[in-house]
DNA sequence: ATATTTGTTTAGAATTGTTCTAAACTGTTG
DNA sequence: CAACAGTTTAGAACAATTCTAAACAAATAT
């Protein structure tokens, strides 16, 4: 019963998924349907291409850590992923794309959003002539009180 | 007649320089000093490593790409740098090491300080329960107007 | 001054995250 | 279902950074 539910929920799944990446401009191959499930089964999400590999592995699914920057960057080019400065060792990709902010624990390594209204830049600097914003990120680093 | 100047010039710097390293507890080495005369010449810089390694080849310097790693490190460590986040694949350091954010030109890759009284944070989020802020970040993505 | 200790530098190897290559494979279209 | 164009993959390649351990230099004690 439990392997069958799993099987229509992931058809209803990879159905609207599929209509997503055809949106987009990919194709929906089986690679693709997998991460996509991974990343965008409901809440957001902040991985990097290493963890993302890990759980597609636990989670039985055949795919390679290629495969997986391929599609990270190719979702990240369409607008589907956001990619996030935190470590410059490391590429961590957000699933949402709205425009807000970041914690990094330092003590732990674990990222949060910071919802968009908790944070507000009302004095935005002067800008350099003839330039204009692309893109604001904020990130707060917090560490434990003691 | 230049050439002494230089000197001497070189002399003046080296004594602070090695009063600075001292003050932080690095030996004043022959390398160290040819850095720092590099780093902390007057107006704020930003570099890579290599970028400094290049400079410093550049300008007649022996010293390796190694050294230059371990000096911006321990320079970072000891307070006197600081670590940018702007591109995951280069680590940054910015001699200017008070309390700023930065312009990035994501068109030709330059990187400049705004200045902290020109941006303000007065919303500042809720904090998760016991953390505190350990640093702020707020890095301006810019592109020519057109 | 000199010897001894401890910290530093370095070449080159190693590591790590990421991208590339080219051959096999699979969606998609006609 | 044939043909094409896009995709996946293993493994090689690459780039940034760190490590290793031997040579060297600054500090300290003699």
């Amino acid at each position: 019963m439990d392997k069958l539910n799993t099987r229509i929920d992931q058809n209803d799944n990879y159905q609207s998924l599929t209509n997503k990446l055809r949106g987009v401009g990919l194709r929906a191959t089986r690679q693709r349907l997998d991460i996509g499930s991974l990343l965008f089964s409901g809440k957001n999400r902040h991985v990097t291409a290493e963890s993302l590999h890990d759980e597609a592995v636990a989670s039985g699914m055949k795919i390679s850590l290629a495969t997986i920057y391929n599609a990270l960057n190719q979702f990240t080019d369409a607008g589907l992923l956001r990619e996030v400065l935190i470590d410059p060792s490391r590429t961590y990709f957000d699933t949402n794309t709205s425009s807000h902010h970041h914690f990094f624990n330092i003590d732990n390594g674990q990222l949060t959003d910071i919802p968009n209204e908790e944070i507000n830049l009302p004095g935005l600097p002067n800008l350099p002539e003839g330039q204009i914003i692309d893109g604001v990120d904020i990130l707060i680093r917090i560490k434990p009180e003691d």
